[in-house]
DNA sequence: TCTGGGGTCCTAGGACCC
DNA sequence: TCTGGGGTCCTAGGACCC
């Protein structure tokens, strides 16, 4: 038995929690302080009664509600929850993991009462963190988190023999996690539309038609098997990047490269931060024209000097040829990371680190952005 | 549809090695 | 350039998730 546990509009429930003025309204949590010029990360369930719903732009949630209050998201703020949460779950002695940010799941073995325990879980979370979490029950970790949205929010849902069929049938495909867009409309063109449709096909039939993805939903809904528990700490990330949308498309190279620089510096500061190097440097660009495009580059040296990653990038837009450098957004990201552990052989070397460690401590102390590349500042003033 | 920003995983072709 | 076969790594793009 799994159980999934997946926190109420996270963010906006936590806002909600740390400001009693915030309470009991319409409220949007957005990634960008310019609160006309952004998306909605989580909406509380005030904004959702009203049609908001994460993903839409801001603008069109203030038309919808003129009152609404807004928050500018603050990461740091949701992970130490999180963190906070997890542990507090960890007490109950099962296998656990996180399956995000806000969705933990946890192998209750054959516990007698399920329903019980996950009515104690709920209640500790809310009288704790002033939060409530939804909960599915089901024989694996799809089925779980399929159920967890049945009552959402603040409820529980248990799938099981008695009740499984029914509940698939009337599932829409796109409930199910890892069925997005494309795949959904590729299904209803073989003619599946429920859960229910897709469970009753076979391995193969999922195989021929969705590939590896395929065979991991037929595993997904039909495996009884438990998870790997992976502890907190083994959590390195595989990538770290930053990107950026203009207000507007621009086509001045100085601005674009500006950018480049404070982004390649953001993903530096935060591989320094984490003990990591990266030697696969990625650049990800935007054109109303080209649409995405990207590429990537792989290095030799490892580096989490963000001045070598700016000139990495800069290799790589070179090597793009870019008949259209009107550029609307732009992303710099590092990949193939490992722990930062040799020391600098040369004393150059030695001290660009130590100069970079320096500045390091002055941002740590008196706030981000406290010194910087000078470079930096035309991003804010040209377009 | 895009709107923003942070990620993961998969695929198919190419380069390269023995 | 193709001849044969096996394997790894790199790269660009797509799909998906929160």
């Amino acid at each position: 038995m799994i159980l999934h546990i997946d926190m109420d509009a996270f963010f906006a429930s936590i806002e909600q929690a740390i400001n009693p003025r915030l309470k009991g309204k319409p409220l949007i949590v957005g990634s960008r302080p310019d609160k006309m010029h952004t998306v909605v990360c989580a909406a509380s369930y005030q904004a959702k009664a009203l049609g908001i719903c994460s993903g839409m732009n801001s603008r069109e949630a203030f038309s919808i509600c003129p009152q609404l209050q807004f928050v500018t998201a603050d990461q740091s703020k949701y992970i130490w929850t999180s963190e906070q949460i997890h542990d507090m779950l960890k007490i109950y002695g099962f296998r656990l993991n996180y399956a995000s940010i806000d969705e933990f799941r946890m192998d209750i073995l054959n516990h007698p009462q399920p329903t019980a325990l996950a009515e104690d879980i709920r209640q500790r979370i809310h009288s704790r963190f002033n939060i409530t979490a939804s909960v599915g029950i089901a024989g694996n970790c799809l089925l779980a988190k399929l159920a967890s949205k049945l009552n959402k929010p603040n409820g529980i849902a248990i799938m099981d023999d008695s009740n499984l069929e029914p509940i698939l049938a009337r599932a829409p495909v796109d409930k199910l996690c890892g069925i997005g867009k494309s795949t959904n409309i590729l299904l209803r063109s073989l003619g599946l539309e429920t859960c229910l449709d897709l469970y009753l096909k076979s391995p193969q039939f999922m195989q021929r038609h969705l590939g590896k993805a395929g065979l991991n939903l037929y595993a997904g809904l039909h495996s009884s098997e438990s998870f790997q528990e992976e502890p907190l700490e083994d959590n390195q990330p595989k990538s770290i990047g930053h990107s950026y949308t203009f207000p507007r498309a621009s086509k001045n190279p100085g601005f674009i490269k500006a950018w480049i620089r404070l982004l390649s510096e953001m993903v530096a500061a935060r591989l320094r931060q984490k003990s990591l190097e990266s030697s696969c440097v990625a650049l990800w660009l935007n054109s109303p024209e080209k649409g995405n495009f990207s590429a990537q580059k792989t290095f030799s040296r490892a580096t989490n000097d963000g001045y070598e990653i700016y000139l990495k990038t800069l290799k790589i837009m070179a090597k793009m040829s870019l008949q259209t450098p009107k550029i609307r957004a732009l992303g710099v990201s590092c990949q193939s990371l490992s722990k930062a552990e040799y020391p600098p052989l040369l004393i150059e070397e030695k001290r660009r680190e130590d100069l970079i460690q320096a500045l390091d401590r002055i941002n740590e102390r008196f706030g981000e952005h406290t010194v910087f590349p000078a470079v930096i500042s035309l991003s804010r003033k040209m377009q």
